[in-house]
DNA sequence: CGGAATCCCTCGAGATACTG
DNA sequence: CAGTATCTCGAGGGATTCCG
């Protein structure tokens, strides 16, 4: 069942990264997973993004279903925002991420400035 | 050691993500992993790569102590990339979101058009 | 409250030409 | 061969205003 990456075409890293690739998505997604969320409330939580942004983001996570937008048709409006069960097959995949990343700036911290490696000729 | 996300701050997905994310950078980690390439193997496994563009993708990769750059000083001038030993460690990081996305890639093609949900008032 | 509409601007990336 | 140097372009993201 072609899991493995024996050639550049059947690795699907590139669509894996579209879904969590966006200025605000990884935020996003943070503060959902920590529970649903009103507009409101991601806008609070994240006070440099605007709503449109906000909207546009939360709307490209829709379409891969990694989160759910549910409306009550009250006055005024409510929306909440919540990760769909698909979506929290993500959680596992981030983590990894996210370990890696802290080793990344761990290991960035303790790096000496780059040099280019030559080869002496004789 | 504080490896968790308690907060959104000690997140370190975002600065994981920079150092994959990119045009080209994928393809060309996947070209490295198999094997170290000469600039021009490169160029030629990714036919619509330019030049300006598959030297700045490799440059950041670089700074990121993912790939190696080695100037052999002759003439003509030979360049070679390779993954880091550092950079190995990216491997199975890739995998898992490799693995995600193809199972992706399948619940995005047996998904419905999508509908709004919205809950019935009284 | 939760958007939509509009305008604007930055920046990554592509095309092309030149060079040690 | 393995790059730089310019120029260009468009998409993603930002600021602001208006709306049901």
């Amino acid at each position: 069942m072609d899991h493995d990456m024996h050639d550049m075409d059947s690795c699907r890293i590139e669509q894996a990264l579209e879904v969590v690739v966006g200025r605000w998505k990884v935020s996003i997604l943070f503060l959902l997973f920590l529970g649903t969320k009103r507009f409101s409330e991601l806008q609070k939580a994240i006070p440099q993004i605007t709503k449109k942004v906000l909207t546009t983001q939360l709307r490209e996570l829709e379409e891969h279903d990694i989160i759910q937008r549910v409306v009550y048709p009250e006055v005024p409006p409510k929306v909440e925002y919540s990760i769909t069960e698909y979506g929290k097959s993500l959680a596992p995949v981030l983590e990894v991420i996210n370990e890696w990343g802290n080793k990344h700036v761990e290991y960035m911290k303790s790096r000496e400035p780059r040099e280019e490696k030559a080869i002496q000729g004789s």
